[in-house]
Parts: C-alpha cells; structure tokens; sequence
DNA sequence: TTTCATTTTGAAATTGATTCTCAATCTCGA
DNA sequence: TCGAGATTGAGAATCAATTTCAAAATGAAA
C-alpha cells in the first residue's frame, strides 16, 4: 500500500461531504471524480478549470476537460466550492468549507489574488440594500490594481 | 428638414466629445457612427449591445452587429461610455459623460439595476487597499438579489 | 455473483458573446 | 476630383463553457 502525502485536514473533511451530497442524490462515485476533487483541495488559492485540469492529466492523463467542468460544478453545488468570476475570462474556484464570506484585491500585472474581510464595509452593504428595500442574495467585491510587489518592480 | 426630438442636454455634449475625439486621432464620421451613437445616448440605462443593435437595425436595418461593437469601444475609449461586466453575460454600456462613479444593485429576478453612491464605502476600500500596499485603478461593487418590487409579487 | 437501470465519461459538436478578417465602400484633405 | 487610409457588413474565428452521444462504469437488487 502506498503512503500517501499529508494533506490538509479540511480536504478529507470536504470528501466525506462530497460523499453524502453524491449518495444522497443518486449519483454515483467515480475515480476520476476522486482525482480531481483531491487535486482540487490539495492545490491552494483561485485555480481555474484550465490550471486544475493542468494537475489533474499530470496524474491521468485520460482524464477530459468537461469531466473537470462537471466535478467542479457539483463541488460548487455542494458548497464545497465557490466559483469567482474576477475580470477577463475564465471561472476560478476556491475551496469553501469552513471559509468565511471574503472579498478580493486583484493584480491586473501579476494577476496575483488577495483576500481580505471587512465586517464595516458588509454592514455599510447591507443598510444600502435596506435603502432600496433590496434583498441582496450575494455580492461581489473586487478591487483592481497594481499589487506592493509590481508596483516596486515598475520602480 | 426634419424636425428633431428633443435630446437630453449631455447627449449633444457627447457627440461634441466623440467628433473631437474622432477628429483628433485620424477616424472618421459615419453615418452608421452618427446613428448607433445617436441612439445610444437616447436611451438611459445599462444596456447591452444586443439591445442597442435592436434599436439601431429599428432605424436601419443594414447596420451590423460588429460595427455596433466596434463604436461602444470607441465611446468607451474616449470616456463617454462605461462597460460594465455584471453576472450573466453580455456586457453593459451606460452612458459616462458628467458622472460619478457609482456601484449596483441588480435584480436576479426582474433584471432591473439600480445605483448608489457610498462616500464610506468608497473610503473603506481605499483603506483595505493601502493597508494591503496596494494601488487601485478600479473596482467592482455589485449587490444581487431581489428588488423590492419582485419580493413583493413572490408573495 | 450477475443483472441492468442509471449515471458517468471523453470526444466532439455546439453555444453565445465578442473579435477578427477581408473585400467592397466610404471619407476627407490635398 | 483623387486616393490613401478608415470603415463597413458578413461570415469566420475565438474562447470558455455546455451539451450531445455512444460506450463504459457504478451499485442496488436479485
Ligand atoms: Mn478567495
Ligand atoms: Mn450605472
Ligand atoms: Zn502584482
Ligand atoms: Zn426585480
């Protein structure tokens, strides 16, 4: 038997939910359902399918672009995931459980991705909502810019 | 000669702007030009290039689908239209010339998008943003749910 | 175990928004 | 008026994502 790599606590916790979600809806455990959901929670950070199926065909190489697309939406669907959909093109997905609602900062030249939360700015959301007498259901915050790290490059 | 409908005031503005803008890198004035931007400054709204092209073949059929695309870059690139990227699509074209900058709130249920400003908020991000070392050139605030009209009709 | 209805798969086709290509047509300054 | 250069519309191309479909895999019941 192999020994397999330390991984993160959340990751197996996240399989066995994936478990009951596909058990309790009639669907039906694969391998490369398996292979993708433990890439996907063995990577970090806001991967897209393009990035997770880079990972995924290194381990199996059999393994089909639409195959990541589905188990991606099912991960999402569960909640296990969330998909962002930050400016110029694809979805990327972050692992969810256990994970606090938070927002983004985005690097338009490194295109790398910070996180932050703040309690003041969702409160000041929600009493915009109240004004309109909206119910909001989810929203997006991203702010675009030039990172520390490319900003000294740029001298 | 044909009597003209009455045009909000910003509206000559903008076409002012555009024929300097066009003039001052080489372009030239169409008449296809002249009617997509006529019609687009006519409406209010965020809308997007399928809308606006109904309108537009409404007036003159022959006009495509490109050359619509092609004047809302222009009129984006000279500041006179903002894109905006909400969920689901197409992009959105409102009219830019003489406004604040604002966010949104838009209805999942009808499609309906209202707007505020939020001086606190903005005030907010720009902390988060230094706090992270980080230079912003733009942001995304967009809340999603449900207008007050449609929570009302679901009951 | 075997059966077999149901689900899943990979490849390829399709979608939908947008951009590109290209030959024909227009614009505008000389 | 001329002609270099810009613009046009149609259709092809692009790109991420979804759908289709026939073959393969799964798992509950027998
Ligand atoms: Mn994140
Ligand atoms: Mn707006
Ligand atoms: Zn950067
Ligand atoms: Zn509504």
């Amino acid at each position: 038997m192999k020994r397999v790599a330390a991984r993160k606590p959340s990751a197996a916790a996240a399989r066995e939910r994936l478990a009951s979600w596909i058990a309790s809806r009639g669907l039906k455990a694969t391998r490369q359902r398996d292979l993708i959901v433990d890439t996907f929670f063995t990577q970090t950070g806001h991967l897209s399918v393009d990035e997770l199926l880079d990972k995924v065909t290194a381990r199996d190489s059999s393994i089909g672009a639409a195959t990541v697309y589905r188990t991606m939406k099912i991960l999402t669907d569960a909640g296990l995931a969330s998909a962002r959909h930050f400016e110029g093109g694809q979805t990327r997905y972050e692992a969810a459980l256990d994970r606090h609602h938070h927002d983004h900062l985005i690097c338009t030249s490194c295109g790398r991705i910070f996180e932050f939360e703040n309690e003041r700015i969702e409160e000041l959301q929600a009493r915009v909502a109240e004004q309109h007498g909206f119910r909001v259901t989810h929203h997006k915050l991203e702010l675009y810019g030039l990172c520390k790290a490319c900003q000294e490059r740029q001298q």
